[in-house]
DNA sequence: GCATTTAGGTCAGCCATATTGACATATTTC
DNA sequence: GAAATATGTCAATATGGCTGACCTAAATGC
């Protein structure tokens, strides 16, 4: 097994190991590592769900509304950044084969609360399992910080005007979760 | 602006900052972080590259194809994960306006050696720019040692069987680069 | 109470990108 | 000279995006 903890292009690298930006010239690794990082990442469940016939959208749509229950279709598009049409297909798919179902609003009768149900939860779970495998061995592999620097990292790529937005979501899941456990 | 520094999920964390691995439960938020952080990476490339009619898949070849000059079709194929017909299509288009070029290989004159045109390289340059500014605002915001807690945490995503081939591609095309330069 | 807005759904068609399977050509290797 | 290799191509199919148009039902505003 190689040295994981060299640095693969340490002869490019000033002596503290740490990258000092070099203007004009391109971050090659971290662009490259994301490309197999996230290839990787998704490659365990996309298998799963092909033998489903699903596909790497019903995986998003079952994994949202697994996360935040009762949450409306229009809170899903914009997560998503996709239109109704494209979602309309995917979630239509999950209802039918019963992942996923809908409930009017008890306020607004308009609404569609997407809740999924305990076979699309144990769907969700067991794709989030892989992942979750996947990450725990990637921190395992790391120092005592390795998570809070991965947290901190990925939130930072996320675009600024957006960034609260996605913290609140992920905040709100987590409270919600706590919860009802 | 939201305190970035503060963990968005501090209060399910134990005093250290750190995540304890809690065991079955899945670690939600950088999965999620994951993919936000991710649609967010490739969503300036896209838009440039629409303007041009050309997709993802296309800065996937260009991006390669200029990181690796000579590269065969084989490698890339590799790299890729995808099939020949697959990339047949795109690196036709690439090479029919100009961006890519196949010589043949002077060894062995089956091959069909990838290059990238000067009109290649400035787009592939101008992609790869766009990346690089969202990376380095990303890891200006993490403290001195982001960039190599980025580069481990998502090296260690890869999966570990292919980890050492991902990591020679890389460090190689650095090499190369460097003696080009 | 009626007009407007909002939440959501649907039909039709188009495009990009992936797949499988079969087959073709040139070249190298044994 | 046969077999393997590198690459290209044709045809069909599937997924998951998109735009545009249009629809229903319910809430909201005056």
């Amino acid at each position: 097994m190689a040295d994981l903890n060299a640095p693969a292009t340490s002869d490019l690298r000033p002596s503290g190991g740490d990258r000092i930006a070099r203007q004009d010239e391109p971050v090659w690794d971290i662009i490259e590592l994301l490309f197999f990082a996230y290839r990787d990442f998704v490659s365990e469940p996309d298998d799963v769900l092909a033998k489903l016939s699903f596909g790497r959208a019903h995986h998003r749509v079952l994994h949202f509304v697994n996360r935040n229950p009762g949450m409306k279709v229009a809170e899903l598009l914009d997560i998503l950044k996709i239109t109704k049409q494209s979602l309309g297909r995917v979630l239509k798919q999950l209802v039918d084969q019963g992942y996923v179902v809908q409930k009017e609003g008890a306020n607004d009768r308009r609404q569609r609360l997407l809740y999924v149900t305990s076979k699309g939860e144990t769907l969700a779970i067991k794709l989030a399992g892989l992942q979750t495998a996947r990450v725990a061995r990637a921190l395992g592999e790391l120092g005592p910080n390795g998570y809070e620097a991965a947290r901190r990292f990925l939130t930072a790529l996320i675009d600024s005007d957006n960034r609260d937005g996605v913290l609140r979501i992920i905040a709100r899941a987590d409270r919600a979760r706590r919860q009802r456990s």
